[in-house]
DNA sequence: CTTTGGATCGTCT
DNA sequence: GACGATCCAAAGG
């Protein structure tokens, strides 16, 4: 099928998709589409965190300034920054008033991946980095791989900052949807400990689409911290 | 290949 | 005043 007709056959999904806990959606998060503009990108890896009883989520001690979109209505993105320079972006859900999400980890690149490319060379330049490698090529090259492996690799390569903290996936008021094109969840995804907390990083909370190329590549070892 | 340290600032204690 | 749902480059094997 061409892409013209692919990009058709993209359907926004329901509010009520995204209603529901977050461990039940972070699985049928998998394969999804996240689009923007001519970019768009396959969901290959997420994270479940819930409200309360979460000690890892950002919610768990309650609603405030910084986490108050993850308490809004469902569908929407929370977008977070951390570590002085990054931004993360999860996919709100549960009913209004409650609090939980699934942050997204990697996307495959599927449109815009010269879009992607620029943005991310961008964001190294405004570090006064080097031009990202295959920057300038017309081509996918190996390391379109890396393009938005990683929850803040994946936020530099859609553009994604303070200003879509709240923007709906469902209208697309913001400037991004999530939508299906018709390509199922793996029936058996990929399941680990979520990555980069210290809290709760037992609980198996981490999916993925197994064999895909651009899911994270994990430390060997999670960071240690010494004493 | 693996491991380490630096960058950098909003948020909550 | 500490530290984080991270990334990158450099150094070491």
């Amino acid at each position: 099928m061409s892409a013209a007709a692919a990009r058709a056959r993209r359907v926004p999904l329901p509010r009520g998709f995204y209603e529901v806990d977050p461990l039940v959606l972070a699985p049928v998060l998998l394969n999804k589409l996240l689009v923007r503009g001519g970019r768009a990108g396959r969901i290959v890896e997420v994270e479940a965190y819930r409200g309360g009883e979460d000690p890892a989520s950002h919610a768990f001690r309650g609603r405030t300034a910084r986490n108050a979109t993850m308490f809004g209505p469902p569908g929407r993105l929370y977008v977070y920054f951390t570590y002085g320079m990054h931004f993360c972006a999860n996919v709100v859900c549960m009913p209004e008033g409650v609090a939980g999400a699934v942050l997204l980890r990697a996307l495959a690149p599927v449109d815009g991946l010269e879009e992607m490319r620029a943005a991310r060379t961008a964001w190294a330049a405004g570090r006064g980095g080097r031009p990202a490698p295959g920057s300038g090529s017309g081509s996918r090259s190996a390391c379109d791989r890396d393009l938005a492996s990683g929850p803040a690799r994946l936020c530099q390569a859609m553009g994604i900052g303070r200003d879509e903290d709240g923007a709906d996936l469902v209208t697309g008021r913001g400037g991004l949807r999530l939508v299906d094109d018709g390509v199922p969840p793996p029936a058996t995804p990929g399941v680990s400990g979520r990555v980069g907390i210290r809290q709760a990083a037992d609980l198996p909370w981490r999916l993925w689409v197994p064999g895909d190329p651009n899911v994270s590549r994990a430390r060997a070892r999670p960071a240690v911290h010494r004493r």
